[in-house]
DNA sequence: CAATAGATCATCT
DNA sequence: GATGATCTATTGC
């Protein structure tokens, strides 16, 4: 189903493609049911999965409901919002800057908002067809480090808007054996209100964290 | 290397 | 009409 990944700097790809498939299942929809602060957290490490590419979770920023101005969330519910005040696991994509999708995950129960803004992934499977998409000759990171990227090299748009994750086209799967790491946490990137609040969360010293 | 300009449009004032 | 949870290329040191 997936296909092979290009020859790859083994320092950098950490898991080959039959380990994806034998050594991960997909998370729950309840397993998304958690503060989103907590799920930020909880979701480094993971796989995330869209057709026939794949890559790990390794920067994550969460997005609280109440008193955090820089979540869409703050303003109320709108056509756009809505989906951060449903049930979580679901999909909560947005167009930002005139050409850049960028990926969420709804956390929190239903009717509470909340959400988690992917950042940055490690590769793991379809590499030629992110390297297409991004039309990009350079590192491998640089296929998905940063929240614009990562969307783009994996074909992910408003089209999966409200999307489960659980099962489907669009999933975040999670290692049998999870990887082992060190949790950093600094203020979120590129907003203006409540900058200074930690609520961005990295896989500490991984190569293909998103750039400042 | 750091700083900056330009691209480009959905969303909300 | 202004803004923005970004990215890239270019400029300048």
């Amino acid at each position: 189903m997936l296909p092979d990944a290009r020859p790859r700097d083994p320092s950098r790809i950490s898991w080959s493609r039959r380990q994806l498939f034998l050594q991960s299942e997909p998370l729950s929809l309840e397993a998304f049911a958690r503060p989103a602060v907590e799920l930020a957290r909880g979701l480094l490490g993971c796989i995330l999965v869209h057709k026939t590419t794949a890559g790990m979770i390794v920067e994550t920023e969460a997005y609280l409901g109440e008193n955090d101005l820089a979540a869409h969330s703050a303003r109320g519910r709108t056509s756009r919002t809505q989906v951060i005040f449903g049930p979580p696991g679901r999909a909560y994509v947005y167009f930002i800057y005139g050409m850049h999708e960028c990926l969420n995950v709804v956390a929190d129960s239903d009717g509470i908002p909340g959400c988690v803004l992917i950042r940055a992934l490690e590769p793991l499977c379809g590499l030629p067809e992110m390297y297409r998409r991004r039309d990009w000759r350079g590192s491998i990171c640089g296929l998905t480090n940063g929240p614009g990227k990562l969307t783009q090299a994996l074909a992910i748009g408003r089209e999966q808007y409200g999307q489960r994750l659980d099962k489907g086209s669009l999933t975040i799967r999670r290692w049998r054996t999870p990887p082992s790491f060190e949790v950093g946490v600094t203020p979120r990137i590129g907003i203006r209100q409540c900058a200074d609040w930690p609520l961005r969360f990295i896989w500490a010293g991984h190569s293909c964290l998103s750039k400042r």
